[in-house]
RNA sequence: GGACACGUGCUAGAGCGGCCGAAUAGACCACCCUGCUAAGGUGGAGUCCCUGAUUACGGGGACCGAGGGUUCAAAUCCCUCCGUGUCCGCCA
């Protein structure tokens, strides 16, 4: 949710913003016709109530030969107040549901556009060179006995694999690196529910326009979650916490997505998948060290891609491509050769005060007062990243080379061999 | 799944339908006292919203797990839900 200061004060800003994402900017006359609508339904119940109070409080003290006249007098405005008391709730429900279809402001910095207005800051690493036939991920991964699309379908249907052998094994060292590299920079690692509850689905921004991405359970009204970045930012829902230091967490979960907009992309391969594993960095800072740390969790991205020998480029999304939490995002994207092109491995999002102020979390500033803090997200791991590793490292005679960071998550093994 | 009990501020813990935003203790902050530490003394302090002035300051409303209800008036009575505890049952 968007500061209402802000709203009232510079509505001309926060429409300039809706319009670089390319929504409706009417929303924002919308919520600030509502912000008065509400606010003057208040006045009137509280006055009401005020009166109320005051006079409740006088029978108290009463007599009891005073009290018939004075209950009489009392009788409807009774009835009064609660009419105020549901116009009021009524008008503040309207305000709530117009000021939530404002996504947050963009930074300054971002490009302006939609999905390939994107700005790409640099390409690193070696672009992989075959001098044979590259096979694709799938290929290589049945060659090795590690990727099973076929089973996966039998079981749970289209866009559900089976990891198998080394396969398994390679995404939990690729999991494992990037929450050793976490850890050893300061965060701590949790394993996060992935059923959650409507207010935290909705609290971190998913139950808006892609709503129909997540998986819900209305047996039990729980959704589950499509990345760890739903728990961990609900981990200190409701809380005034100490953001002194930037107060990091790494969750690992598996994470579900209906790809409902997806028919017929990516069909092949683990690259488009309803089930996956990820490892997610997510940071609770001081807004005005929330840029300096978007840098670093960027920085601790890329040092993963290096480590894993991939070449890839780091993009600044445009405004237009933006999550509805997220005022600036970069994704890192690695060189997939079979495709000819990047693929996003990773993305990280600076959601500065927008879910913070959804989700209720707070920090204590130096005027004493609460004020909601900063949240920022990166993936430091997935399963996808297989698809990179596979692909960039494999050799003609379709064994894949274990890239030196992997090999004590797998036993030293340095290379991977086809099966028999 | 069944039965019973409980859910109050940072924590512990009182609370009679009106005098309760809420006793008390601890933790916390400021000051005082003491050579230092500990102890002691005095004072302060919750969150959100509306509003009048805006450097400091006032006025009002809401919040005692959540949501409803009864009442002129609810932390206090009633209902539903959620959570916690204990016992029983069930359990890949």
């Amino acid at each position: 949710m968007i500061d209402v200061q802000l709203l009232r004060d510079q509505p001309e800003l926060v429409k300039a913003s809706q319009q670089a994402r390319g929504n409706d900017p009417a929303t924002v006359d919308a919520a600030v016709a509502a912000d008065l609508a509400r606010r003057e339904a208040l006045q009137h119940f509280e006055s009401l109530r005020a009166e109320q109070k005051a006079k409740s409080k006088e029978i108290g003290k009463a007599s009891k030969d005073e009290r018939p006249a004075l209950l009489a007098a009392v009788q409807d405005l009774a009835q009064q107040v609660k009419d105020a008391q549901a116009a009021a709730n009524d008008a503040e429900e309207a305000f709530t549901t117009a000021v939530m279809k404002i996504e947050n402001i963009v930074l300054d910095e971002v490009p302006a556009g939609g999905e390939d207005d994107f700005v790409v800051l640099r390409h690193e690493g070696d672009k992989s060179e075959f001098d044979f036939e590259p096979r694709d991920h799938l290929e290589i991964g049945e060659l090795l006995g590690a990727i099973d699309m076929t089973r996966g379908a039998k079981v749970s249907g289209t866009r559900f694999s089976f990891l198998r052998g080394i396969g398994a094994q390679l995404e939990l060292a690729i999991m494992q690196l990037g929450l050793n590299k976490a850890i050893s920079n300061g965060f701590v690692m949790l394993t996060p529910p992935t059923l959650v509850k409507p207010e935290i689905m909705r609290g971190t921004g998913f139950l808006g326009e892609h709503a129909d991405e997540v998986y819900n359970l209305p047996a039990d009204d729980l959704y589950l979650t499509g990345t760890s970045e739903v728990a961990l930012a609900g981990y200190h829902a409701d809380e005034i916490i100490d953001v002194s230091e930037p107060l990091r967490y790494v969750g690992w979960s598996t994470c579900y997505r209906r790809e409902a907009g997806s028919a017929g992309k990516d069909t092949r391969g683990i690259i488009r998948t309803h089930q996956f594993n990820k490892v997610e960095m997510f940071v609770y800072t001081d807004p005005a060290q929330a840029a300096e740390e978007h840098a670093r969790l960027l920085g601790w991205q890329e040092e993963m891609m290096q480590a894993l020998g991939l070449h890839y480029r780091v993009i600044d999304t445009a405004a237009g491509d933006l999550g509805s939490s997220a005022a600036r995002k970069y994704d890192v994207e690695a060189w997939v050769p079979t495709q000819g092109t990047y693929r996003e491995l990773t993305s990280t999002s600076n959601c500065t005060t927008f879910q913070a102020r959804r989700l209720g979390i707070r920090a204590r500033g130096e005027d004493g007062k609460a004020h909601p803090v900063a949240t920022l997200n990166g993936t430091i791991a997935t399963t996808r990243w297989l698809v990179a590793v596979l692909e960039t490292h494999q050799q003609a005679d379709g064994s894949v080379l274990v890239p030196e960071a992997l090999r004590p998550y797998l036993g030293g093994q340095e290379i991977l061999l086809p099966k028999e």
